[in-house]
DNA sequence: GGCTTAATGTACTGGATAGTTAGTTGTAGC
DNA sequence: GCTACAACTAACTATCCAGTACATTAAGCC
């Protein structure tokens, strides 16, 4: 990336913009997915940084342009590990579930890309429509599902009426409700969702009910 | 409510507390509902009255107090919903999926209720859980649920280990997804959540999911 | 070692916006 | 028809905050 001198490595630069863009990125992540869209504040982010809201304008142009930028680089997150996700050596049932659990455990460890995707909502995600990354969203996700439901099929383990995205919408609405709505949940049902002993409970029962649903009246139309 | 004399009805009265105060509760969820908290604007709020922002303040006496009072009566629709509902004299599988679907159609046509909730949940339901009303949201819920899932289990109908919030997270997870994430959804995959023909779709598919989930393995521990 | 440019810092501005001050008017009760 | 109070209005202020003007410094290049 860098193109550092081999043997006389100076042990702090003072000036790197790669450094600089994600440290950034960082805190600008972390203050937008607690705050919000309007309610973060460009002086608080550049406050958690080692530089200035100057440097802020530099590489990102605007409060939008960050917040763009975070949200990209959040979504890329999962979109990689789907792409990564190589489930055709399991059987159609493994697979499934280790899509699901895989899901579970992405939206589980990552907060803020689960706030993220909130607040863009709330802005009817006029954001996210503008990117260029938009195009590469769906695909990753889609194509995995539908090579394992096609192979469920083939094999008379699936139902034949089950489609693609309904099935990623079971998973993604019951992992994305266990993190996003976490807090009134707990606010008015006393429950934890981030105990241990709830999470192992909840991760299997996420593979549970997909593969119920797949394989409920297997054979009608 | 108002003492208005039974004859001599003025048509347009000039001062009625009770609805400009309703005028306003209305107006205030709108704006949060769609802009956010930190985004809402009081001074918009007063423009969608016919009063003005200083009745706000009259009444609410902060931007705090408003959004809490737009959240109090939010919440207070779905509990009344819950309550009134009367799924005795329905088997217990009828009785579920008749509450799966009073979620489903409460949810989907009272988005500025999920769009608060998503809010809520992004300030750490922070105004929540000082909010007076907090006590009495749980049991309408839960109690029905337990009551279905008590009679299914009695019967041999449903298995044993169903947990009352857990169905309940299910439902909800599935209901609130819908609506709450419908803009980045479709921004992405390109569909339209509210689709007539998908609404019905989905709405029968809660009622599946729930019923193939408590039917299955039915005795096991 | 000077030239060029990318990277960085300081100090400011102007518009937006929550909240207030100081008043006015309608209406119920007598 | 007067009084007291609740309901209401208009105009103001103090602060916050996104964005900028301008100066400066490090580093690659020859």
């Amino acid at each position: 990336m860098t193109a550092a001198p081999a043997d006389d490595v100076t042990p702090e630069r003072q000036r790197d913009a790669e450094r600089t863009r994600a440290e950034i990125l960082d805190a600008a992540t972390e203050e937008f997915a607690s705050r919000g869209y309007a309610g973060g504040r460009v002086d608080e982010i550049a406050a958690k940084t080692r530089t200035t809201k100057r440097m802020i304008y530099y590489y990102f142009g605007s409060k939008q342009g960050l917040y763009l930028a975070v949200l990209e680089r959040a979504y890329a997150g999962i979109r990689r590990l789907e792409q990564e996700l190589d489930v055709d050596h399991l059987d159609p049932a493994r697979a499934m579930r280790a899509l699901a659990e895989l899901t579970f455990d992405h939206h589980q460890s990552h907060p803020a890309f689960i706030r993220l995707v909130s607040i863009e909502n709330i802005h009817h995600a006029e954001h996210l429509r503008t990117s260029p990354i938009l195009p590469t969203l769906a695909a990753p996700a889609v194509d995995v599902l539908s090579g394992i439901l096609d192979r469920g099929r083939a094999a008379g383990l699936f139902r034949d009426d089950a489609d693609a995205l309904d099935v990623h919408m079971i998973i993604s609405s019951f992992c994305v409700f266990r993190t996003a709505n976490r807090y009134t949940f707990e606010a008015i049902f006393g429950r934890d969702m981030l105990d241990a002993d709830r999470s192992a409970h909840h991760r299997r029962m996420i593979g549970d009910l997909v593969l119920e649903y797949l394989t409920a009246h297997v054979g009608r139309a």
